[in-house]
RNA sequence: GGAGGGGUUCCCGAGCGGUCAAAGGGAGCAGACUGUAAAUCUGCCGGCUCAGCCUUCGAAGGUUCGAAUCCUUCCCCCUCCA
């Protein structure tokens, strides 16, 4: 094992925060290994680039030949996750999150070695924890230290409605880091309250509290808020290629580079190259190549990502049409019914103003008839805005 | 249990009984400019068989020629008191 001080160098990088410093450090001088936790919710079967973050932090640990958990919140997810203010979401069936995890292993493994990694499920405890028991884990914690929680404080303080379900999560994900005996667990710094109860629960339940590491959360395409599914502004680690490519070369320049820091696998040095390169008058567009290819060679492959470089050269560079579009069969009508029967608009209204706008091309040419009439026979290219196309035979 | 405040289109937030598919802002989409970047400017932003029609303002009834705006009942949220 690598020794202790360039140890914590790598696990420093790219955290927003290390409690307690010292402690870790006093652990790592054990040379034991470290049990390293970190949870995630089966809520959504997929993963988006934001979770990955973590996932990479995990990686390092694991490269430093530590113990790693991979905590899959199946019994917190079935209560249903209280973050933000639409409290209340379909609770999911066993069937359900088990399909989820399942999927998760799928798409986690591209990041960690399988065979040094520990999935666990936290229904293993809570489902022999009974009521009595959750009741007693209730105990521990006060009202007041809850609402020290920013969250519920602002929600409380806002006159937005707090269930009383709420209050028992982050008991929940305390409680998971006492069954798991976890020396240490990452989060994102949304997580710092939740990760902090499960100090304090370690204590009340005999064991040294865990080392905290928390890493930033990642901004979404936006660039504002974090990234998440809610929200639209993810990049799915399961999406294809071409898209993968696409989301990532249509960020700013100035989110790449905090793209760079969270995502990439270049090291430190690596970047502070490129960022040089580039105020010496490189083109920012070549560096984002570089991490879009990076990135969908991590989850697709090499070879893939040649591919969606070349598409990305052919279209957007040379104006081709992309290679790989939906090929459908529809009915001959209306140009504005073709388009919403081949999901390329929500509905015939939002066509008709599209093509007010300019922004439909049939066969590459501009649409200004909104009546237009596309007869039987033929097969014909639809493109809305610069990236939905459609290939369309009309029947 | 008592008193008071509030529920408007994706979000925030205006809204005199008619001129309200509903101001304004944000988000989003499209166009121009570009590096499919950002910033900026322009347009759009409920649905449809689209110069017209249909469905929306917590829910259901009612008053009226006419209601998001008035009345009744119900549901939900918040605050204070107990």
């Amino acid at each position: 094992m690598t020794d202790v001080e360039s140890q914590l160098t790598l696990i420093k990088r790219g955290a927003e925060e290390l409690l307690v410093e010292a402690e870790l450090l006093e652990r790592l001088k054990n040379g034991r290994p470290l049990r390293v936790k970190a949870g995630f919710d089966p809520t959504a079967p997929d993963l988006h680039l934001g979770h990955t973050v973590l996932i990479n932090k995990l990686r390092h640990f694991q490269e430093l030949g530590h113990h790693v958990m991979f905590l899959i919140g199946d019994f917190t997810g079935m209560i249903g996750d209280p973050t933000g203010k639409n409290a209340t979401r379909p609770p999911l069936s066993r069937e359900q999150i088990e399909q989820n995890a399942r999927t998760y292993q799928d798409q986690v493994f591209k990041i960690l070695d399988p065979e040094k990694t520990e999935i666990c499920f936290n229904s293993n405890w809570f489902d022999i924890l009974g009521a009595a028991g959750m009741i007693k884990l209730a105990a521990h914690h006060t009202v007041a230290r809850m609402l020290e929680r920013d969250d519920f404080a602002k929600r409380y303080g806002g006159n937005q409605p707090i269930a009383i379900h709420e209050f028992l999560y982050p008991l929940c994900q305390g409680y998971d880091s006492v069954a798991m005996r976890a020396d240490v667990e990452l989060g994102g710094t949304d997580q710092k309250f939740n990760l902090l109860v499960g100090r304090e629960l370690q204590k009340h339940y005999g064991q040294p509290p865990q080392c905290i590491l928390m890493m930033p959360l990642l901004e979404g395409l936006d660039g504002v808020n974090k990234m998440s599914k809610s929200l639209g502004n993810y990049i799915g680690i399961a999406e294809p290629p071409q898209e993968i490519f696409g989301k990532l070369m249509s960020i700013s320049d100035d989110l790449m580079w905090r793209y760079y820091d969270l995502l990439s696998f270049r090291s430190s040095q690596d970047i502070a190259n490129l960022k040089r390169d580039m105020e010496a008058g490189m083109n920012p567009r070549d560096i984002k190549v570089m991490l879009a290819k990076e990135l969908v060679a991590r989850f697709h492959g090499k070879k893939d990502a040649d591919r969606a470089h070349e598409g990305f050269l052919a279209r957007f560079q040379r104006g081709a049409m992309p290679e790989d579009m939906p090929e459908l069969s529809i009915a001959a009508a209306s140009i504005t019914q073709v388009m919403k029967q081949a999901g390329l608009v929500a509905s015939t209204s939002e066509a008709m103003r599209l093509i007010d706008g300019g922004g439909v091309r049939l066969d590459g040419e501009k649409v200004s008839d909104k009546a237009l009439m596309l007869s039987a026979g033929s097969t014909l290219v639809l493109q809305v805005g610069k990236r939905k196309f459609a290939r369309v035979t009309l029947s």
